[in-house]
DNA sequence: CTGTTAGCGCCTTCAT
DNA sequence: ATGAAGGCGCTAACAG
């Protein structure tokens, strides 16, 4: 195979193979002008010939359309990222855009709006929590560039469209059953990372839930999870070892209840009979656990798909819902428990 | 905040209001020639002022480079995935390079190369398996377009490289393993997707580790798994309604062996005392799930990371290793029988 | 060091 | 229905 000076097929090629002009090609191309069979046939066959690929960066430079979203995303490690990006891909690719990924798990969350997915390259972007500062987001929100958040409520002032799932109402009600159905009194709950909303919607459900019951808030009840099975596990022996009595633990998130299994294990406990415990997320793995682990499951992929249509719909017609909770619902097993 | 007409502010605006040249501003942009101090001042202070972003799709129609590589995927449910796009996202964007995404799944394999993906619009292509056909990946290869392959072998006649984790010796020895430390002499094999390759090779490993022993190879020992729970758990299911004798199984993946674990417990039978099971993978579930899988750890982030090396390499100089093989290593859990 | 200018490949009026 | 011509915003010779 020759290499040579491989020069790039253009539309003129095309046009002067086919006996046309370039504007036929592309109106051929596009299909967005009346043309008669004679010519098209012609420039189909010219285009097979040559093998011809239309070259995207010129027609977004001539249209100034991207016909791509940007998706910026923090750290894609766990569970939630691939059916969220399932459900983002399958309504963005239906609609005939590329996405265009950037995690900024190397460097933090970014300060700057990231240029390679801003304006000019991109024709809106969703920003995942955590993955870009309150600066950069300023940043686009003055341009007025779409965007929509996910798990994550826009700062004071800036009104951009969220979306999320329903973290209040579900934790409220999984405390609840911890109470009512099997009698925990002494709850203690794990926080997630400082100022993550999930956490702190979770907290308040909880705190919701000893409310209605009477019962006060404990802070010696609460500690760190941070997501993260090692921090959740020394939390909890640290309070078996202060000697601090519980019963139930709600952890932030399930990869923090996994870290609490291992500390009552290691300690002699039992779940659920010593001690009761619950999770959010319902990773693929709570299933597993033994014993199975009762928690909330997130509709992570319907996140993604309805974050994808706020977006479209804001690019399209400038129009989007503030803020959309995505429903949550408890998965009963037998930590808590249940099903014995 | 008046909209009006949003002209986009361009580099010539920049050089207008600093008094300079356009080919000043390019330059200081893209910092590739010797510029005086006092004149990128000015030029700075513009751009600040007029919140100037390059347009990206004009400088790529310019310099015929995309400095974006694609990355063509089937499905990305399962917990392969996010490894992997961490690896590859760790060594694109250290290059500075975006990464372009597109998932088959709503489609199925492609059978035509994606055009916004290919030429002209990304430098180079990550292309997993099952996710192009044939036919499209000969489309790219006879254009040579820069391409390599994860855990999928090129095709006759078109050499394409590689990357893909060592299956068949690990497989080898982990059905040694149930031989030798545990006596296992009835080993199921749960197959996956036809035409998988890892499936192929880890079956070679498992027939080559009973021809070594001396053990007959025996075609009711083997059923489909298709790296799917319930799949595998109906295979187990026939197997035992049959009245078919074995004392352990290797699962093709550790999806699964989930479900082998399934059949098994609703049949009565233990692990490992009845039948050692064992898979491949290491999901996250694995270690969590009762008893604890023993199982191969596929170093998938290497995989994501040396794959976008290599693609990398072929951009820069055209040269890369037509077929690497990323280590394997056994995780001895309780699913064998080690640890008891 | 800095400015001028001709494209990159395509789209899109504006005529015809 | 079709062609001619002027950009889109930036880069890269080529002069000076």
């Amino acid at each position: 195979m020759t290499k040579g000076k491989k020069k790039n097929t253009t539309i003129r090629d095309v046009a002067k193979k086919a006996g046309v002009s370039v504007a036929s090609v592309s109106r051929y191309i596009n299909q967005n002008a009346p043309l008669s069979t004679s010519i098209s046939i012609k420039i189909q066959a010219a285009m097979t010939e040559l093998n011809f690929v239309p070259h995207i960066m010129a027609r977004r430079l001539a249209t100034n359309k991207t016909n791509t979203i940007g998706l910026l995303v923090a750290d894609l490690y766990g569970d939630f990222f691939p059916p969220m990006f399932h459900g983002i891909e399958s309504v963005t690719g239906e609609a005939g855009f590329d996405l265009l990924i950037s995690s900024s798990a190397r460097t933090g969350p970014r300060t700057e709006f990231p240029s390679s997915l801003g304006p000019h390259n991109t024709d809106g972007m969703l920003v995942f929590w955590d993955s870009l500062s309150e600066a950069g987001l300023h940043q686009a929100y003055e341009r007025d560039f779409p965007i929509v958040l996910i798990h994550q409520s826009p700062p004071d002032k800036m009104s951009i469209p969220c979306v999320t799932v329903e973290n209040k109402a579900a934790s409220r009600r999984i405390v609840e059953h911890l109470m009512e159905a099997h009698g925990r009194r002494r709850i203690v709950f794990l926080r997630g990372p400082d100022h993550n909303e999930d956490s702190y919607w979770r907290e308040t459900g909880y705190r919701q839930a000893l409310e209605m019951r009477g019962i006060p808030f404990d802070a010696e009840l609460v500690a760190p999870g941070e997501f993260d099975r090692a921090v959740a596990e020394q939390s909890i022996r640290n309070l078996l070892s202060r000697g601090i009595v519980f019963d139930a633990v709600f952890a932030c998130d399930d990869e923090s209840a996994a870290g609490v299994y291992s500390a009552l294990y290691a300690a002699g406990r039992t779940i659920p009979n010593d001690v009761a415990v619950v999770g959010f997320d319902d990773q693929r793995f709570s299933a597993y656990i033994n014993p199975p682990l009762t928690t909330v499951r997130a509709h992570t992929e319907d996140v993604g798909r309805i974050a994808a249509r706020q977006l479209l719909q804001i690019i399209h017609d400038g129009t989007a819902d503030s803020l959309t909770l995505v429903p949550t619902e408890i998965v009963f097993r037998q930590s808590c428990g249940c099903n014995p």
